[in-house]
RNA sequence: GUCCCGGUAGCUCAGUUGGAUAGAGCAGCGGCCUUCUAAGCCGCAGGUCGAUGGUUCGAAUCCAUCCCGGGACGCCA
């Protein structure tokens, strides 16, 4: 099925499809029916714009349109005769009998959402996480925004590569190793707070760019940058020199710098992984393909760009110019070195190409936004925007926001550091676990029999329910404030409260007495305007997941789930399930609760959240 | 200076790509538990959608010009 295919268990597919017949019909004009769900349950379940648009092209009456639309519309045994309001809008309200249809058709472990027959890969850049670096909030979001992504993705069946792109190689971590041996550290007991000092040291001692400043005033470039230049060259040192000489024993292969190498990676990464763990993202070993990986690619980038005749000298760096704007891009230094930009050209090449990747999304800070368009468009002028096959890639940035902290600055803890990730993890399942403690302390709730063990597991998937929902839920490319407050207060529009409606149905489905057979053979329950509303939204969870993979906007998932879980709860409010003495009745809800529980277990899972049973 | 991204309720944010009366959550006020889990539900109050003009049946959404905030702008990543 392809990906763009309309989920066919979406009762809003079948009205675009009988619509488009009609339109046609009626006009010989093949248009989209702007089939929408209803503003207003007032007014029916859905409804159909299209004769507005359609009569300003042909310069018709909209109403009559409309009412000749709803003359020609075959609705038999899915929809009542269209309604027509105001100035041509068609309201529909759908049979009983063909909600139940649908509902029975995505009731199973597909839950309606489709399985793409198209076999390029999806790349995915996410963590982004820097060698001798601790973790800090800006990987939160790089982290698990990219998870989602690649989540929604396999979810509809493609093939995900997630990359992390970690910075393992250049000057940066040749200065780390060499201050590291200047302060005669054993590596082999080396934490990574000893190594982000020495990170942070060696930045300072060695931070210095003659070429750069004399390029930048050649340039005309801006005073914030050339006061950075200018601020770097006051510490210049012999730390640079040392820095030098190491970076070459590196590049050239020298054993003692390459195991100390791979000792500071191990020690980095050992944390990452425990964050990321902890984030319930996929996130592992197997996804490491840092710079180090390219190192060999990077020559043959330039090579590749001035044999085509698109790069150029300037100044003695090299430069891809651009037709369309002044700035172009630098891919060789003037001291013959490579930059990010080298780097990112080869690491595409290599997703597009080697990866067979048709869609390749980079999850990185919004801030880089011009970097990015520059590489992809080089990409583009020498054609490595294709797919081994030749297919033209998709290729995005995904550039999320800064995360802020209540004073509307980027987020730094009291002393002006970047505030580390895993003091953040930690303190958000502290409360989780202090949260669910003391509501089990209640003979009555569900949890009250739990072992301490089982609490601190909900707990710890509460808190971090929390921090993902608050992020993920947001339009990722604002930037958001911080507030782990509002964020565990788990009341309103929260992780928790999804949680907390799957916990319920998974908690009155398991006291049950009707067998499971039984509950798979009855109808769902419609009859109520609070189930109907919950059948309804349940059956829009395959083109939302579609539109995911479409916008990148991972806040739709949260939107959708939130609307179930509210859909849920004024249910639950207004019809009794397990008390319902009739059968039929009672089995018809069950049923209607197991679908809107696994859909939200399965949309919280595309978040990578927890869907405890009891909480 | 050039370019990019924002501005929606006191606060934090949605707004299905131009549709009907702009919605949630906090905070405030008022109701609902001898419990199918109150981490919930129902109601009240709260808005010149930054400003002005334009496009049209119809604009928070599209166009133009301003105002305010943030960011990027050649040898760091």
């Amino acid at each position: 099925m392809p990906l763009d295919s309309r989920p066919p268990t979406d009762p809003a597919s079948t009205l675009d499809a009988r619509f488009r017949s009609a339109i046609h019909a009626v006009s010989q004009r093949d248009a989209d029916p702007q089939i929408r769900p209803s503003t207003n349950p007032a007014f029916g379940d859905y409804q159909a714009n299209a004769a507005m648009s359609l009569a300003k092209e042909t310069k018709g009456n909209p109403r009559e349109l409309a009412a000749a639309l709803a003359n020609a519309v075959d609705l038999a045994g899915i929809a009542e005769p269209p309604v027509i309001a105001g100035p041509g809008f068609l309201n529909i309200r759908l049979e009983s009998s063909f909600i139940v249809a649908m509902l029975a058709a995505m009731d199973n472990a597909s839950l309606g959402v489709g399985v793409t027959n198209e076999t390029h890969a999806v790349v995915v850049d996410l963590c982004g996480v820097n060698v001798a670096k601790q973790m800090h909030v800006g990987h939160l979001r790089a982290t698990i925004i990219g998870d989602t992504i690649a989540r929604v993705f396999e979810r509809v069946g493609r093939t995900v590569w997630r990359e992390n792109h970690l910075g393992d190689w250049g000057l940066p971590i040749a200065m780390t190793l060499a201050a590291l041996r200047r302060a005669n550290v054993d590596l082999d007991q080396l934490t990574l707070n000893q190594l982000n000092s020495a990170y942070r040291t060696a930045q300072l001692e060695g931070r210095s760019d003659e070429a750069g400043l004399a390029a930048a005033y050649a340039t005309g470039a801006g005073p914030h940058r050339i006061a950075e230049l200018l601020a770097q060259q006051m510490s210049a040192g012999a730390a640079i020199v040392d820095a030098k000489s190491t970076l070459l024993r590196l590049q050239g292969g020298d054993a003692e710098v390459v195991a100390a190498w791979e000792k500071i990676i191990t020690c980095t990464m050992r944390e990452v992984y425990a964050s990321t763990a902890t984030l319930n993202a996929k996130v592992t070993a197997e996804h490491n393909r840092g710079e180090s990986f390219f190192r060999d690619r990077l020559a043959p980038v330039v090579d590749g760009f001035i044999k085509a005749g698109l790069a150029k000298e300037d100044q003695g760096a090299i430069i891809v110019p651009f037709a369309d704007r002044e700035r172009p891009l630098l891919i060789r230094k003037s001291d013959g070195g490579f930059l990010y930009a080298t780097t990112d050209l080869a690491a595409l090449r290599f997703r597009t190409f080697d990866l067979n990747g048709s869609r390749v999304i980079y999850v990185v800070d919004a801030r880089q936004r011009d970097h990015f368009k520059d590489v992809f468009d080089a990409a583009a002028l020498i054609g490595w925007d294709r797919t081994k096959d030749g297919e033209k890639a998709e290729i995005t940035h995904l550039g999320f926001g800064t995360v802020l902290g209540k004073d509307k600055r980027p987020l730094k803890t009291r002393s002006g550091e970047n505030f580390t990730l895993k003091d953040l993890l930690d303190e958000a399942i502290e409360r989780g676990i202090s949260e669910v403690t003391r509501r089990a302390q209640d003979p009555n709730a569900p949890t009250h029999s739990l072992s301490a063990t089982e609490l601190a597991r909900v707990g710890r998937a509460v808190g971090i329910a929390a921090i993902k929902y608050a992020d993920l839920s947001n339009d990722l490319t604002k930037d958001y404030v911080f507030d782990l407050d509002r964020m565990v207060a788990f009341e309103g529009d929260t992780g928790p409260y999804l949680q907390y409606a799957h916990a319920r149905i998974a908690n009155m489905l398991a006291k049950a007495k009707d067998s499971a057979s039984d509950i798979a053979s009855a109808n769902h329950a419609v009859a109520e305007p609070a189930e109907r509303a919950l059948a309804l939204h349940l059956l829009r969870y395959p083109q939302m997941i579609l539109d995911v993979t479409r916008t990148l906007e991972t806040n739709r998932i949260g939107a959708y789930l939130r609307t179930l879980a509210e859909l849920f709860n004024a249910f639950y409010q207004s019809c009794p399930v397990l008390k319902s003495e009739d059968d039929t009745l009672r089995r018809a809800r069950l049923r209607l609760c197991g679908l809107t529980r696994d859909v939200l277990h399965d949309g919280l899972s595309l978040y990578g959240i927890e869907a405890p049973e009891r909480m």
